[in-house]
DNA sequence: TTATCATATGCCCATAAGTGAATATGTATA
DNA sequence: TATACATATTCACTTATGGGCATATGATAA
């Protein structure tokens, strides 16, 4: 049971979710994922913590970054994010972060805190 | 944002989870679903309140019983169980549940407490 | 080696959430 | 009306969770 509770507790929190959503479309490192969300550093190290914790996403350093790449085995996650991609336009934010998605090289050159 | 994550966070729990798949099945009352489940009724009244304040169930009274009923109307929902139900030979307390109903008449004779 | 930058973690706080036990409410039946 | 039964709610308690801030860690570059 807690394999499908895990995954609907991880859904549950609106950081995570926005940053499941950038992670399924490419892989990000941490100061993309903190610039494109406007969210701060800590928070999304914090939560990325709780991703691998679960398997869910691996990580890959290249150089100064940390790349985060969902991983593609949890089919009810990728199933439920898949369904909400397919329904994007009734989640503004969704929708603006996934535009933002767009200014990731940004967030490389002079990135957090 | 929240349309989402109230949904997850509904999810996320083990009893609501086990309660909804029943109700998607069929339309039961509280102390049938405290019966096959095994859960104490208030715990299963509580979370049909919280059910209830995000509109997915209506209840129906009948006599000395209150039914319950999904309704079909949040799609993010309704998606999400259908495929959990497509996949419930992975979820063995599901599987069990879901056998258990068919003990539905029992719990109305001499129901809770 | 030192400085810089990216990322991770620890600490503290506030709040949310789940639980059981007792009890209140409300309907039906004797 | 009185009683029994189904359901809802309150209370007290405990644990889980998310957040910010400061700081630790670890890699790179000078």
């Amino acid at each position: 049971m807690d394999s499908i509770t895990n995954v609907f507790k991880i859904l549950s929190d609106e950081t995570r979710l926005r940053m499941l959503l950038l992670l399924f479309k490419e892989d990000l490192c941490v100061c993309q994922l903190s610039g494109i969300l406007k969210v701060p550093q800590p928070r999304i190290s914090k939560n990325l913590s709780k991703l691998r914790d679960l398997s869910l996403v691996s990580d890959n350093r290249q150089e100064k970054y940390v790349y985060y790449s969902l991983k593609k085995e949890n089919t009810l996650l990728i199933f439920t994010i898949k369904n909400i991609i397919d329904n994007l336009e009734f989640y503004p934010q969704l929708l603006l972060d996934n535009q933002r998605i767009s200014d990731k090289e940004k967030y490389l050159i002079k990135c957090c805190i």
